[in-house]
DNA sequence: GCAAAATGTCAAG
DNA sequence: TTGACCTTTTGCA
């Protein structure tokens, strides 16, 4: 189930098995007939991510995917066993077959649809030309809490409810704090902790943001569904913001932040 | 066998 | 703010 890093990771992999070549292309489950005949057999030129949308551009349409929340890939040898379950797009290459089930989005585009969708799109943390400014701007104008911000893919996009509660704790910053209240050098914070965090789920293929080099399983995030804080062992809390429960530590993540003490003139940094 | 849950989004009220 | 939608997996009888 995908946020960001899973989109991305799959516009790799997708473009690494079948991009390039020509892709045979069906739909076993019948909902995508129309779309599957128009890209059969034509070449697919590339395989791209942006936010949680996935575009894949063959020789004459382009098609646009999303996953939603039940929406799956699934990678075979070719020649492919049967579909499992309701596939509603196989494309079928040389060495590999991908199954794709369960998209809240799957259609062909029409032109100047990718541009469309992109224009709603806030900044990706897995794009270089992110406008992170931009994103800043949004946020610090807002009175909305950054817990319901960093939802809104307009704003940042590929962030989802994981990430946002793994992010804001990482972060140190309290989930319902008003956007405007956010301290820019704490927006910085949370930017770089998402380039760098959602980038290690792509290489990892999934969400892992503990500082442990082989988390168990059950053992990869640090509130995300969580009772009990593991940095203090407190109450792990939770709130529903952006129509969403979000996890939080109220110790590590004050409401306000801890006051800084005040050091005379000329004393040294602790 | 069935209910519930799951990393999401949109449109209706 | 709520409900509809997409599908698979898990847990409980």
């Amino acid at each position: 189930m995908p946020e960001g890093h899973t989109i991305h990771k799959l516009a790799r992999d997708l473009q690494r098995d079948l991009g390039g070549a020509i892709v045979r292309a069906d739909s076993p489950q019948g909902r995508f007939e129309d779309g599957a005949q128009a890209i059969d057999a034509e070449t697919l030129i590339r395989a791209e991510a942006w936010g949680k949308h996935l575009f894949l551009k063959f020789t004459s349409v382009t098609i646009h995917v999303h996953l939603g929340l039940f929406g799956r890939f699934r990678r075979r040898r070719t020649p492919a066993p049967p579909p499992r379950g309701a596939v509603r797009l196989r494309l079928v290459g040389e060495a590999w077959t991908w199954d794709l089930s369960g998209p809240t989005a799957c259609e062909v585009l029409p032109r100047g649809g990718r541009a469309s969708i992109i224009e709603r799109l806030g900044a990706d943390p897995l794009r270089r030309s992110a406008d992170v400014e931009r994103a800043f701007e949004k946020i610090r104008s807002s009175r909305r809490s950054i817990g319901d911000l960093l939802l809104d893919q307009s704003i940042v996009a590929g962030i989802g409810n994981v990430y946002r509660a793994e992010l804001l704790f990482l972060a140190g910053v309290h989930p319902q704090r008003p956007g405007r209240d956010v301290k820019p050098e704490e927006l910085q914070s949370l930017w770089e902790l998402s380039v760098e965090q959602l980038r290690r789920g792509v290489r990892l293929g999934r969400i892992v943001t503990v500082d442990e080099n082989a988390p168990r399983r059950g053992e990869r995030l640090w509130v995300y569904k969580r009772r009990t804080c593991r940095r203090c062992d407190g109450a792990i809390r939770n709130v529903t913001l952006g129509g969403r429960r979000l996890w939080y530590c109220p110790t590590c993540q004050p409401r306000r932040r801890p006051a800084v003490r005040r050091q005379t003139a000329g004393a040294s940094a602790g």
